[in-house]
DNA sequence: ATCATTTCCGGACACGTTGTCCGGACAGAG
DNA sequence: CTCTGTCCGGACAACGTGTCCGGAAATGAT
């Protein structure tokens, strides 16, 4: 018999792609995933429960592979701001701050599944303060530059870009529900007001 | 017989505060409140499980109280600066935000405990979501009545209130770990500088 | 001082979840 | 065709939960 089309390994990783959506799927229905049963998780994603454990340690394990599948598309589309950091320009700092928007609004349910995870998995916490203290790391070096460029006000770099990163990260989870989607674009208007008055706007 | 010199209401209130003391320094050590049992959680309060089912519904229940008595903290501590805030005071808001971060440094166990509650706990969560709102509303009046006294920018109102706070609540809970106290003052000076630069300054 | 009431304890119970293991079915790989 | 990997369903022990009970002890009222 000549190799299927799908190979096992492909097979294999399709599944688990098809749990880790399923369980994204079901927190942004609302659901906890702290309070998610595997039972309840295996049954989704169309496999039983038995099978869950051949592909995931437990739930924490599937709460590690979904942090680190987010982690890249926040870190991607952070680079543009990262990038221009050292021009005043307000215009490109909404567009930027548009793009963090958007990546929460389509994959909060998986920053929100990776927060409720972290708070319970010591594991997990790690996972998401190596990332979060990246993101700071990078927007520091980014407000030394625009400093540097006489673009930007003395602030303090390290300290601001922590508390920035940490008031985005607030921002995304708590005040991007689905349901009141027509403020999105106010509150990045905000957003981009309030970094804008505190590092550039003299 | 005298009433004694302790009521049964004083004995019993002075009980349930004990548990919760008694739960707040485990989190203090390290403890996940998510993986306490309710017999760790009893046996350290000195009282038997069936005890506490007596005085607490369940776990949530006691986290549900502890959300109250922090957020009831922040509240009391905040009103200076929202009674204050049409008075463009840079001194008194960098007053308000050192009183704020102290609450945040001396009950951030607590914090956590219920942090970690809400992760697990839908109810707790809506408790949490709701006590915030309020804190978000007083906010937003707040910076009404610093625009009609044309004190403040034209930002927002709503958006900037939730921002801000949420903001706050996030570097309280991340960014105030006893371990580095000596940045305690730095971090308050820049929340200072942010909040001002997006209300205040013209 | 006596008596009723409240409070606590320890133990039991049914229930749900977890993580592990197994035998058997089935399909793809060699 | 045979072997290997994969999945299922079911079982299991272990643990935590929330509820209930009987009895002991402390407390308040008479």
């Amino acid at each position: 018999m000549p190799p299927s089309r799908t190979t096992r390994k492909q097979r294999r990783d399709a599944m688990e792609q098809r749990v880790l959506a399923a369980a994204e799927q079901l927190v942004r229905d609302g659901e906890n995933f702290g309070e998610l049963s595997v039972e309840r998780l295996a049954g989704v994603s169309g496999i039983s429960r038995s099978t869950f454990y051949v592909h995931f340690e437990d739930k924490g394990d599937l709460a590690r592979r979904m942090t680190k599948a987010v982690v890249a598309d926040l870190e991607e589309v952070s680079t543009d701001w990262w990038s221009t950091a050292d021009q005043a320009d307000r215009g490109q700092l909404r567009t930027a701050i548009g793009a963090i928007i958007d990546v929460y609004r389509h994959r909060g349910a998986a920053f929100t599944l990776v927060s409720q995870a972290a708070a319970v998995d010591e594991s997990v916490a790690d996972e998401l303060r190596g990332l979060m203290r990246r993101l700071i790391d990078r927007t520091r070096q980014a407000i030394e530059l625009g400093q540097a460029a006489g673009a930007m006000r003395p602030v303090e770099p390290r300290e601001t870009a922590a508390v920035l990163i940490w008031m985005i990260e607030r921002v995304g989870h708590q005040m991007l529900r689905p349901s009141d989607s027509g403020g999105h674009d106010k509150v990045a208007d905000v957003l981009t007001d309030i970094i804008w008055s505190t590092l550039y706007r003299v």
